[in-house]
DNA sequence: AACAAATCGTTGCAGATGCAACGATATTGA
DNA sequence: TCAATATCGTTGCATCTGCAACGATTTGTT
């Protein structure tokens, strides 16, 4: 058995060098990690979201989450907000900039993305995203 | 747009449960990090490779390899050596020790990926393993 | 031969990460 | 009521990581 063709390999390396490609549009533009761009596609989609749904809708931890939300608030993306009815909460919600932000960067993040899926053909689009559908649904649970 | 359904969202999490899930078994039965596991696996099934060999086999850059490879000569299952020929370059092999705990290990960890494998239907994997190639092709020289 | 440039591996350092401990707040139960 | 317990976010700390710089060695040039 060889390494590359093992496939828990060639999975990560696939997905590494996918993800690597996005990072360099959010990373060189706006100077974002990836956890980071998590967090502002989330919170540019919603009205506002707490620390615990940011983390459960993101696979980040907790802390992970504090702090890529201290960054983006440094940046002027986000603001937190401490609810009155319970104190130990951060509600977080995009400023008015970091919708603009968002706005600017998500069709070029998309148009990358696009660029390499469109490069497959129909076919194999369609097997990926059935495939990734599917491992989606076995791997979580376990 | 939800993040959940962001493709390039989904294929990072997918790889990211995955790689996890085998990581639990080679980091709790050797204490190895992916890394380490990585060039044990090229290492137990060449006689030799040289640094250059396996960061190119393994996408990890020479501090990586420098680093994993110490581990792993620390840990009694590669050994290092530097060639007459040229002793700027590190030549490595495994150790007995090292072909016996890859040996030992390599199952366990394959019987983990089919497990996950398995909980799908035919289908579906035949998608994904097609997928998964052709997003490499891509992927990889972009 | 001798010096400049290139190659390779390692190390130092700054920043990132994961984990446990902590402080603040809220909830529970006696 | 009030003390014990649980929840939530942050911080400290040890470790890991990526990058540039470095020393050792080899190659290329004159």
């Amino acid at each position: 058995m060889q390494l590359d063709s093992f496939f828990p390999y060639r999975l990560a390396v696939a997905s590494e060098a996918f993800s690597r490609n996005l990072t360099d549009v959010y990373e060189r533009e706006l100077g974002l990690s990836r956890e980071e761009w998590r967090l502002l596609f989330l919170l540019a989609n919603a009205e506002s979201m707490t620390s615990l749904d940011l983390a459960r809708r993101t696979t980040l931890d907790k802390v992970q989450v504090s702090r890529a939300a201290k960054r983006l608030g440094e940046k002027g993306l986000i603001v937190r907000e401490i609810p009155d009815e319970d104190r130990r909460i951060r509600v977080y919600r995009c400023t008015t900039e970091g919708f603009r932000q968002f706005r600017h960067l998500q069709p070029k993040v998309q148009e990358r993305a696009n660029r390499m899926l469109n490069a497959m053909s129909p076919e194999d689009r369609e097997a990926l995203e059935q495939g990734i559908s599917a491992l989606l649904k076995v791997a979580k649970s376990d």
